[in-house]
DNA sequence: AAGCGCCGCAACCGCCATCTG
DNA sequence: GCAGATGGCGGTTGCGGCGCT
């Protein structure tokens, strides 16, 4: 892959898990439990990179993970909640017991995003989203690849250019369609999930209280989104073009218009996430 | 039947926040 | 306060399966 592996990976073995080394990885978890995962591997007797155990058991070994048949429910909580969080899977996953980030991720860049687009409700249809369509992505990576290293690292546009390759005139890195995935940890330790956190006492019961205090939308909104939500112009301006407002506004009006139509829904995720802030 | 290309998903990667000494 | 270790996250890659020609 051209990368450094972050660790040292001599010996290691690599690829798809062996049912044998499902079973290894889950009985010392359960009998041991979670963290650790560096010495895991050693302690274990598995031939694996301690993030890569790690994975596995998040993602597949865990009790309780679902896995596939996304139900419509399910399908819509994703949409709705991707409008308001942007690409944080973790906490989209936190609000979908048994699946997982990797599984909503994927079935985003897959399903979700193909259906989206589909029915023009995505950011900017003609320009596709950076690393998010495979088959883009893959097409582009072919080419890319025939590229040779150094032309690849091109930071500017006019290598691009160059080649005659005009969708590499998209800023490759580019996250304008939502908040960039940002760590909301402050507030609670890392070992506590959202679940937990969420479920603890702290979200609904007293939400009363925090929501009496609480900015309203718009605040809130701009705060987090200050380029699509300039404080005081309630998001309708299109000053701002940082993305083409003509594109992204009307795409979540229309998603906030889609959770409005469920007040609970709508209160309860927006309560959820102002915790989160 | 064989070749080809696309798609979906598991797994890997680097980055970064947090913890710990 | 600092540096190294650790864990968690989102982005990216590669492979296998499937459908089409």
């Amino acid at each position: 892959m051209g990368r450094s592996p972050c660790c040292s990976k001599e010996g290691l073995k690599r690829g798809p898990w062996s049912a044998r080394e499902d079973a290894i990885l889950s009985d010392y978890i359960l009998q041991n439990g979670e963290g650790q995962w560096r010495a895991l591997p050693g302690k274990a007797g598995l031939l694996r990179c301690g993030k890569s155990c790690r994975l596995r058991w998040m993602n597949y070994l865990r009790p309780g993970i679902k896995r596939g048949n996304i139900s419509q429910d399910e399908e819509d909580l994703i949409v709705r909640l991707h409008g308001l969080l942007g690409n944080r899977w973790s906490l989209i996953a936190g609000r979908l017991p048994g699946r997982t980030d990797n599984e909503i991720k994927n079935y985003w860049n897959t399903h979700l995003h193909k259906k989206l687009a589909a029915a023009g409700v995505l950011p900017c249809p003609n320009r596709p989203l950076p690393g998010s369509i495979a088959s883009e992505k893959k097409k582009k990576t072919k080419e890319d690849k025939k590229l040779p290293a150094k032309e690849e690292e091109e930071p500017n546009n006019d290598a691009a250019t160059k080649h005659g390759r005009v969708d590499d005139l998209v800023p490759p890195k580019t996250k304008v369609y939502s908040p960039k995935p940002m760590r909301v940890s402050p507030g609670f330790s890392r070992s506590s999930s959202y679940d937990s956190w969420a479920t603890s006492g702290t979200s609904s019961s007293d939400g009363a209280d925090k929501a009496a205090a609480a900015p309203s939308t718009a605040e809130v909104l701009s705060y987090v989104w200050p380029a699509m939500f300039p404080a005081g112009d309630g998001g309708d301006e299109e000053g701002d073009d940082f993305l083409g407002a003509g594109t992204f506004l009307p795409l979540l009006h229309h998603q906030m218009d889609a959770i409005a139509g469920d007040d609970k829904m709508l209160d309860q995720v927006y309560d959820e996430y102002l915790q989160l802030l």
